[in-house]
DNA sequence: GGGTGTGAATGAATTCACAGCC
DNA sequence: GGCTGTGAATTCATTCACACCC
């Protein structure tokens, strides 16, 4: 039986980070001294990171950029609470991995704004549906995953198995919204507004505020 | 001689949060146990942060809502580098504390997304100018602050004393547009791209990545 | 020399525990 | 009873130190 890793959130951060750096890297190899000339993070933290994630594949000259890429893909891209989930759509995407469904309610400025990015591109995340209130956003705007009116909110999230939301409604419908996705069945909210979200316990929100950056820069 | 307070990150973020809240709170007393179950921190976590903060207002009923706000923004609006750095100019919004100006670099989609939401008001933050290489958007965009094409950005930073800057250009031009930003005199980054960005030692960043949440709500 | 792998040591953040107050 | 204020205890994250490898 494989052993299933748990890992911490800030490693698990560093290496979605990580990845980003390696897609990008020309060089076949690269050191954790060049990672953390790149990042700023302490080069021990990074074989640290890789230790947690049992990689040992790098020699004395650095790791080999694919290998080390492929098994951060791999790690981040099941979770331990994946493993019981099978009854998921298989999506083909980024070699054979179980993907993560999601959602974006709220198709203003804010949401519109992350339709035409490929947010998700290369990672084990899927956009299958937008909502919004306002039918004239929902028919107007382009996308390449559908749109729909809020009213079919809960049944499409339970058709296309959506299981993550980015919140991206005004402020004020920001409770309602979220009351709304959580009944409909999901289970992580990545929250772009500023307000606090209220929810229970089982339920995971990302504060995603310019807000609370900007007081972190400081 | 005040004592200088010097916060852990990971309370400062918090109380931004809380801070929301407060705004919001309609009774006139408050207690940690009801901030918890609004925010799913721990009630001793909580009353720590405030003791950290020299807090000490408290009865055995709660918290007075409007004295715990003052005390809340009066420490976030005004940190430890600010002592020294007097010759910021003192914009007299939210009662007279000194306040950080920002900018936005890149009016795209998402950059433009961020002009009509009031982003900053009731913070300690000012958004005094956005920058875009792309003429046409800067002279027709809206907004209550000016929009200046790229190639001002140097001058307009020094002469608007701007400290930070809200990083919302496309992907490919991040790297340079950092660069440029640093040359100009910014100390403190709000990364909205997906690029991990090179600065040197001294430059905050904050990556404020979809990717990124959306990896920590799984 | 410069690199990795790894446990131990340090440093931070959170939680506990409990006295004191209303 | 339920609350705050506070230090100590615990848990978690990062850094150090050093053996081993090329």
């Amino acid at each position: 039986m494989n052993t299933v890793i748990k890992l911490p959130d800030s490693t698990r951060i560093r290496l979605v980070q990580l990845r980003q750096i390696l897609k990008n890297w020309t060089e076949q190899k690269i050191t954790s001294v060049a990672i953390s000339e790149s990042t700023g993070w302490k080069s021990s933290l990074i074989r640290h990171d890789l230790w947690l994630i049992g990689f040992n594949k790098g020699v004395s000259n650095g790791y080999n950029t694919k290998e080390l890429l492929t098994a951060i893909n791999k790690v981040l891209g099941l979770k331990e609470s994946d493993v019981a989930y099978t009854e998921n759509t298989v999506d083909s995407e980024s070699s054979g991995n179980l993907c993560k469904n999601v959602c974006i309610a709220g198709l203003g400025r804010l949401g519109a704004a992350l339709l035409d990015q490929n947010l998700t591109e290369d990672s084990p995340f899927l956009i299958k549906a937008g909502f919004d209130s306002n039918l004239n956003r929902v028919e107007v705007l382009r996308s390449t995953f559908p749109l729909y009116p809020a009213s079919e909110m809960q049944f499409v999230i339970k058709k296309e198995k959506i299981e993550y939301a980015i919140l991206a409604v005004p402020d004020k419908d920001a409770a309602t919204m979220t009351e709304r996705l959580i009944k409909a069945g999901i289970k992580g909210i990545v929250n772009m507004t500023n307000v606090v979200l209220k929810v229970p316990k089982n339920i995971k929100v990302e504060n995603l505020s310019i807000l609370n950056s900007l007081n972190l820069v400081i």
